[in-house]
DNA sequence: CGATTTTGACCTGCGC
DNA sequence: GCGCAGGTCAAAATCG
């Protein structure tokens, strides 16, 4: 593996190509943090049951394809860690590390990162069945919550957020083309029943933030008891200049 | 043959 | 400023 300046120079081109090229950008090393919105997930390996490959840092299998770009030993950690691209979609610019925890190895980490006016491509991680009963975790006691808090009501377009009843608006909907993009051209997407046509795509918004539901059916909820409060069926993001790193630990 | 994974090099951010 | 650790890239290998 030879790299060279040219190497180098496909990094400032990167850079500079976010601004003129005609997909979204992707994540650039330059790029504040700041921007970048992160959501950790613990997942037993049980759930990676149903996965496709097996090993160390193979993700739990959900709706959507990420492809393996890299993988590092992480430090104090005998476990690495591997690095996920979306590649559901062209330019998608979510990504997703998986690690298995240190403390405990049967537990797998799973970060999700994304810009903060990107949703978050979660979705199932059970698509198998596999119904892993809740861990009994505690939940850390509550901390100010720099997110918006979200409650899933399914009751056609309406939900809750922050306990106020939001309903779908279609210029929220052009808001998340990304979105609709995803369902028309990924076909793991649309096997997913949360994508499944005939469900609405609820999207709510306030003018400070924006949250995007997907609401799930019963047998989904069960599916997704385990992770916590989070279900990964719904993606919360919203738009505000100034965001904090926030990060949200399930578990 | 296209998509995905592996793997080593390189870049960036951060702490000292 | 330097070094380390984490994150990303892309060629080569592998897979389906």
């Amino acid at each position: 593996m030879k790299r060279n300046l040219e190497m180098a120079r496909s990094y400032n081109d990167h850079e500079s190509s976010q601004e003129t090229g005609p997909e979204s950008p992707i994540h650039s090393p330059k790029r504040s943090r700041r921007s970048i919105e992160k959501r950790v997930v613990n997942v037993p390996m049980k759930e990676m049951e149903g996965s496709r490959h097996k090993g160390d840092t193979t993700p739990p299998s959900d709706s959507w394809a990420w492809r393996k770009y890299g993988q590092k030993p992480i430090k104090g950690s005998p476990y690495p860690r591997g690095y996920y691209r979306c590649s559901s979609t062209k330019g998608c610019p979510a990504r997703k590390q998986v690690e298995r925890s240190r403390d405990d190895p049967t537990m797998i980490l799973i970060t999700y990162t994304s810009e903060h006016n990107h949703p978050w491509p979660l979705a199932s991680s059970s698509r198998n069945g596999t119904k892993a009963k809740p861990e009994p975790k505690l939940e850390p006691e509550p901390e100010p919550e720099p997110e918006v808090e979200v409650e899933p009501e399914e009751e056609d377009n309406k939900f809750l957020v922050l306990g106020r009843e939001i309903e779908t608006t279609p210029s929220c909907v052009d808001e998340f083309a990304w979105f609709t993009e995803m369902e028309t051209t990924s076909s793991t997407i649309l096997e997913s029943p949360i994508f499944s046509s005939e469900k609405k795509t609820a999207v709510s918004a306030t003018p400070d933030d924006v949250a995007v539901f997907f609401p799930m059916g019963e047998e989904d909820e069960s599916l997704f008891a385990d992770l916590g409060e989070l279900p990964e069926c719904s993606v919360v993001f919203r738009h505000r200049s100034s965001v904090v790193g926030s990060q949200v630990e399930i578990f």
